[in-house]
DNA sequence: AACTATTCATAAAT
DNA sequence: TATTTATGAATAGTT
């Protein structure tokens, strides 16, 4: 739709990839509203941008909910692997148990996302710090490692590539020479641009990915449509 | 699109509704498709038809690991909203739903504390960064205003000391005075050091908070973290 | 954020 | 369910 057709195929130019995103999301948002409406159907959408920001849609029935429905839907199987009674038995005995640690979890991951912090003390305060600061270096360490790796990945390429170019030159050049010396005057000229060895250089397939800067000014704002209407029309309404 | 417009409300024809809802499943998973590749994002969608089937699209990272990291996301908001009730409501589930709770949750917490990140990838890694710098600060800020609440309030006492001293001091004079006028010589010296006002100052209190540099450029020694169960909550539960 | 020129999706018919 | 076709929608490129 729109003036040309689409190749399947990420979008290189980062300020039209982001246009597209924000229409296509809308897009794909009414749509998934049309549908459960129209048809009477349950739908849960989640988008994570590039930038990792969340979109999602979801039928009334609420995202939570239908998680919960796809994964004991898909989850069918490993189920029948606990069918004893005696299990189940155990299984409700530690309930409130299950419970419990469920909350404590909950409460766990709130802190660690800075968040309910009011019933700790300077003490725990500190130790959540120090705790945080020490996964945050880690995940940076990670982070680096893994963009090294890209990096000496690309840069392999790169040399492979550049290797295969200089074949093709050498290539280039004999033919020409051989054209040369076959019919004087035939082709006085050197090829045509398309074949000069310039634009075969692939340095700006390297542009895209090396252009992903990694600093990532990126605001780590949560959107999140969560709402029960039309979640593009409220992006709309929040402006 | 096609012959008319549609209303947006449930098609009340079961045949024309199960051929739209035919059409527009396509239609929808191949739109979730395209913006997926088109613009890099992270695409889950679940749909289930009236009857219950279920059909579903993910991006290559899985189902799971999409929804893993949705829970990640939007697991602080949730509580928000949740009053007591309800979030006791919502854990009237299954087991295996419980069991896949606390396994979740658990996922997640490694991640927080800097642990497992092998699976993430360099997307991920940023956006948990990002929530854990966001979170550190907020720490930091809490930090500093219970540290400031303490000063103050130690500020207070010390007033309040320094008063209850001068007056005592003033009563031990005035004593000193009458005995001085009624029986000569017997209490000729200063009263003992102990209850000089100078020693009375708790300024030293001050010292150890006061040294707690909030900006935290403490090392980033390893806390071992294996444990599900952060230490500063464990102390917090034993209270 | 608006505006087209196009391509796409799809409702209805078969 | 598949194919066809007429039409309204979505959207790529542009301003």
């Amino acid at each position: 739709m729109g003036r040309g057709r689409v190749q399947l195929k990420r979008i290189e130019n980062k300020i039209s990839r982001q246009v597209t995103f924000s229409k296509r999301r809308s897009g794909l948002l009414k749509k998934a509203h049309e549908i459960s409406v129209l048809c009477d159907a349950e739908v849960a959408l989640i988008v994570f941008s590039t930038k990792g920001k969340l979109f999602e849609y979801s039928t009334d029935s609420s995202m939570e909910k239908i998680i919960e429905r796809y994964e004991r839907y898909s989850y069918a199987e490993q189920r029948l692997n606990m069918t004893n009674d005696e299990s189940q038995e155990k299984w409700n005995l530690e309930f409130p148990k299950l419970v419990a640690r469920i909350e404590l979890l909950q409460r766990n991951i709130r802190n660690y996302v800075g968040e309910g912090l009011d019933p700790l003390n300077l003490r725990e305060l500190q130790s959540l710090e120090q705790q945080l600061d020490t996964a945050l270096k880690r995940i940076r360490t990670r982070k680096n490692q893994l963009m090294h790796e890209s990096i000496s990945e690309l840069q392999k390429k790169e040399r492979s590539l550049q290797e295969q170019n200089n074949l093709l030159l050498k290539k280039v050049k004999e033919k020409e020479q051989q054209q040369q010396n076959s019919s004087n005057f035939v082709f006085p000229h050197p090829p045509p641009q398309s074949l000069r060895p310039s634009s075969l250089s692939i340095g700006g397939a390297f542009e895209p990915a090396g252009a992903q800067n990694e600093q990532g000014g990126d605001d780590g704002t949560i959107p999140n449509t969560t709402s029960p209407m039309p979640p593009w029309l409220l992006r709309h309404a929040n402006k």
